[in-house]
DNA sequence: TCATATATGCAACTTTGTTGCATTAAAAAT
DNA sequence: ATTTTTAATGCAACAAAGTTGCATATATGA
């Protein structure tokens, strides 16, 4: 039987923080704004399971840090879309989802294609004033 | 006066590892490969000082991990190019270079784009036997 | 071979992420 | 409303990843 989910308050803050914010989010950030509501781990653990469910997903930046952000528009809840397609602002540091399709790839013979990650680094329009 | 570049035997045997491998190599890799012929603290340096010099790259792949490859067809020299496309087999764990062409990707306006990361997440050739 | 700027090793430290376990608390069942 | 069940939390301890300062060693140009 499927796992159950439940609704916890540590859950719900992060869900309303991620929500909240025009901008993707790393654990560090999540954990201090919620400073100290509940345990680092907690937060790892709470973005692991939004994540397991489906309603969060992982950014990984250029540099290897590691966002997240809330999957509104990327499925329906079945079909969730794997593949993104994100903006990252090298002078302010904002990660936000990009709605341009994901180009198509093309791969050698005999590859097999899973899902794309596509990061997109520049400046963002409120930087490039 | 732009910083003199040495090569010492950290640097030679790194540069060596990279090259022979057909994939690309994380700071762990490396180090225990060389063990311990070098300092823990000595690979990170020779890898930043690799990428500056623009003789290698950073790769961050979608879990957030980060492999070093050396850049062979990437750049003249004088123009580097920084956007790369790779190929991360879900498998074997292999990360290699891809051919294509980076997509032209359409940002919204006023946006600028530097740069762009593209990551192919699925199975390669010898894994998909 | 000497001088000098660069690279290394080492130790210490910070940051980031993980694991085990006892306790707490949702939510379902009664 | 109370009990039961199972998931979530906090805490401590750990492991992994990355950084910094400084004294020493070494590559290269003079």
């Amino acid at each position: 039987m499927p796992k159950q989910v439940r609704n916890t308050a540590a859950k719900t803050a992060v869900i309303e923080m991620l929500n909240t914010s025009k901008t993707a989010l790393s654990h560090a950030e999540i954990y201090n704004h919620l400073q100290s509501t509940c345990d680092r781990v907690t937060v790892y653990r709470v973005l692991d399971r939004l994540i397991e469910e489906g309603a969060a997903h992982r950014i990984a930046l250029s540099d290897g840090t590691v966002k997240y952000a809330l999957c509104e528009e990327c499925g329906d809840g079945h079909h969730h879309m794997h593949s993104h397609l994100h903006f990252n602002c090298i002078q302010c540091g904002g990660v936000s989802c990009l709605e341009s399709e994901i180009p198509k790839v093309q791969l050698p013979r005999k590859f097999k294609l899973h899902d794309v990650s596509l990061v997109v680094n520049g400046i963002c329009a409120s930087c490039n004033e």
